[in-house]
DNA sequence: CCATATTTGTCCGTATGTATT
DNA sequence: GAATACATACGGACAAATATG
């Protein structure tokens, strides 16, 4: 008997081969951002198939922002420099999606935000600083100005954050997990009792993660950024939840954040 | 004068709205999966459209890997569970092409398995742990068999202990940017001197590792596996990219790696 | 098992609005 | 402004594949 092994044989659907033969050209460099698919027409001719199948390609390829294609564009489509865009999609699904826990969105913001500030602070450029220090101008001013300009100056702050920590992957991870963690309890926020009282102490808390980043203290900054968004969203997890997440943040900081002075001025439980 | 402020408007195409309608009634739960869409004729019915941009839609939908449309199927389309193979191939797009460096790779590497290693440390379960034996002991076994079975027998080792973490989004990233960070190298690495000397070190490392989580030691594991990393990767990192990364290593951990015996075996640079 | 109806995959032709020259 | 080439969207057609009786 021979030792070749036979596999199941799908069917590979024209646009499909159409498809890859962009994304190869894409990936050999061969096409560059900024550069010019033919047209459909010309396509049809090159690929020898028929213009729907061209068309469903190039739908294909600019559903997943490799391409843009106008109406009476003489030049043909134009090749776009990827972006985040569909990574931010499929992330968003697949987090939203399927039966993703609070808890395990949590753990993969902790482990993306708390590296995400102890970079930040080993990089930030005075750029970055202002940035940071901007967003937080604009959570002070906005406390009476109601819960959602709040919530926009906040995100404001992570994004800024995790621009200065200088890793886009991370940067466009924690902007869909938090915009995902943020979604699944924003509904039950509105319902708090007291919110100026809370937003004041998170204004303080945003202070002393940026007051170490300005420091350049990595070490402080992954600790405060990791406790404070789990104190955020201890309210709305279970017990046991808390208490897996605690351990997660406990064993990922060091023991810094026990000698630490007790920059959040708030009482420790 | 009008306070309101009108924006440009861009042309929202046929097909977009049809992929919002499939979209929106899966978001709202309407649509779930196993069940299935009606046939091109009779959404192109629905939703007053030709059948060719219904299709268009269909396929995006198809490459979003949504649904996915058989031929000669009277049942019509059948709306898939959402996996993570999207995200694999938005991020696999996003990490190689734009002009991501190997350290930047490492970076978002570091910061995924270092947590993962501790997170399967408090969480796995016996299968989990027979798993990851099982790939050691392929890795220990392929040490003679070549290069190319070693790193499958690593990959896997990697895979379950991110399956035992229990977070699907890291497991996939990790995957994705391990493979990634592998192809960037893996042609420089063939031409290495002793290549049994260092596979036969990688097995003792990973014992470490696989020893502190059946030990339940998640620091320890973290430790162990960010600093194992960063080693195998350090010959191809300049002089300054080694030092960043290093002190990220080191701000990221804990002290414990200081007191901890030499597990594996090998001089302390 | 076979025959039939339905559906998808692919192709072609056409009308309309648009952007460039 | 006119001419040309283009993309968008529509409708019709045939072959291959599938499910059902």
């Amino acid at each position: 008997m021979s030792g070749i092994s036979f596999e199941p044989v799908q069917p590979v659907r024209a646009y499909e081969r159409v498809v890859e033969q962009v994304e190869l050209a894409l990936l050999r460099g061969d096409l560059k951002a900024g550069e010019r698919l033919p047209s459909e027409r010309d396509l049809m001719k090159q690929l020898a198939v028929s213009r729907s199948t061209v068309r469903e390609a190039l739908r294909v390829l600019e559903s997943h922002g490799v391409v843009r294609s106008r109406p009476g564009d003489p030049n043909g489509p134009v090749v776009l420099a990827l972006g985040p865009a569909p990574l931010r999609k499929s992330l968003q699904r697949l987090a939203t999606g399927d039966g993703v826990s609070l808890s395990e969105l949590l753990q993969f913001r902790l482990l993306l935000e708390g590296p995400a500030a102890f970079l930040a602070a080993e990089l930030r450029s005075d750029r970055d600083l202002a940035a940071m220090q901007a967003a937080i101008s604009a959570m002070r001013q906005s406390v009476d100005k109601g819960l959602d300009e709040f919530a926009g100056a906040d995100v404001d702050f992570h994004d800024a954050m995790a621009t200065a920590s200088g890793n886009r992957m991370v940067r466009v991870c924690a902007e869909v997990v938090r915009g995902v963690a943020l979604n699944l309890i924003t509904d039950k926020m509105k319902e708090h009792q007291e919110p100026k009282e809370l937003m004041d102490r998170w204004v303080a808390r945003h202070e002393a993660v940026f007051e170490a980043i300005r420091r350049q203290d990595g070490r402080l900054a992954s600790n405060l950024m990791q406790s404070d968004i789990l104190e955020f969203y201890a309210p709305w997890l279970s017990n046991e939840d808390q208490a897996v997440l605690g351990r997660f943040v406990e064993g990922m900081s060091t023991t810094l954040i026990d000698s630490a002075p007790d920059v959040h001025g708030n009482e420790v439980i």
